[in-house]
DNA sequence: GTGAACATGTAACAAGTTACATGATTGA
DNA sequence: TCAATCATGTAACTTGTTACATGTTCAC
């Protein structure tokens, strides 16, 4: 999905800045599936303003550069509602991961241990991510994402868990260190 | 990941064509979490071997082009180690599907159903695909990468069908026809 | 005879990333 | 004082994709 459907969409739910979309597919509700830089979302917005997809108000402020706030025109509707209406390509997913896993049979065996160990913490890290978002989520689609993303984040750690063995880790060392005041993924369902 | 450590990557298991390598990453071990496409493969083949990282050897073949295989060499381990010895990025996974999903209400309900059911079939396509190739596994990196990706997309499926009612969709519109003779996934484990 | 599989390769093009440029404010 | 956050934007660069070019054999 190219950067002018993405910011398209975004901006059906509701008036954002660049820098705003940029945060929502950074660390928002959309970040494990979506991804954008500035590069491409700036020009984007740019763009479809002059092609009468979206407006743009200029919001002064002092002391930084003023705000650009974008909202979608009816003509920016259309458009997006006629791209959607094609059918979506396949879930692209890439694993530099999985690559070093599947060749770590020549690599140093603490560097693989050293990797899968990291890696399972990251997934932690961005499942409870997901789930924080996932709280506050008031409407069925933003549920459905969220709802999606974790549970292949739970699979995921699962699995890494139940795996540690084939990084020559033991299951002591895979265990989640609890932290003592704050409820983490166990107990809180 | 770019298309050379890829290549010297697959072909530290062994000497293949670039054709080959192309069909291993499209429906072969690897085709979940990795994708190269001609234009990306042959001239990083091409341009390796003149890097002293492959060597070539041609085999000469009548009606159809002779065929080059590449072989990883000494210089060519040494730098695909060395390049695996970064810390991988983090997985990168897009998808339109999830992003129609998440802007779904203001799309026609037919459309959305359709494209709900093409996925599911699409998800337990790969899924099955992933473990015919699961069950030629002969090595500890292969059944790990299998492995995982079953699990994710067990887990891909099982989440499309419990939540087919946001869809619209009933528990009997995403029953699995069962195919009478081969026992699909639900027999077999 | 039609399409898929086998087999390699290039060139034009698309798309997005990275780094740079600018600069005030705020919290540690 | 140092890093982060807020805020926008551009230009060079990297990377890979798509389509084209070529041609045989085999199965349906």
């Amino acid at each position: 999905m190219n950067a002018r459907t993405l910011c398209l969409g975004i901006l059906s739910f509701g008036d954002a800045t660049g820098y705003e979309i940029k945060k929502m597919v950074e660390d928002g509700m959309f970040n494990h599936f979506i991804e954008a830089s500035y590069g491409s979302i700036y020009p984007a917005l740019t763009r479809m303003t002059e092609d009468g997809l979206l407006t743009c108000r200029e919001e002064i402020q002092t002391g930084r550069p003023d705000k650009k706030v974008y909202a979608i025109t009816l003509a920016g509707r259309t458009e997006l509602e006629s791209t959607l209406s094609e059918h979506p390509r396949d879930d692209k997913f890439k694993s530099e991961f999985l690559f070093i896993m599947l060749l770590s049979k020549n690599l140093p065996r603490t560097h693989v241990a050293q990797i899968y160990l990291k890696r399972l913490e990251d997934v932690r890290a961005e499942y409870d991510m997901i789930r924080k978002m996932a709280g506050e989520c008031d409407e069925a689609g933003t549920r459905f994402v969220t709802g999606y993303g974790l549970a292949i984040f739970e699979a995921k750690i699962k699995y890494l868990e139940q795996n540690a063995g084939f990084a020559g880790l033991d299951a002591s060392a895979v265990m989640e260190s609890v932290a003592p005041q704050t409820n983490g993924r166990d107990a809180a369902e």
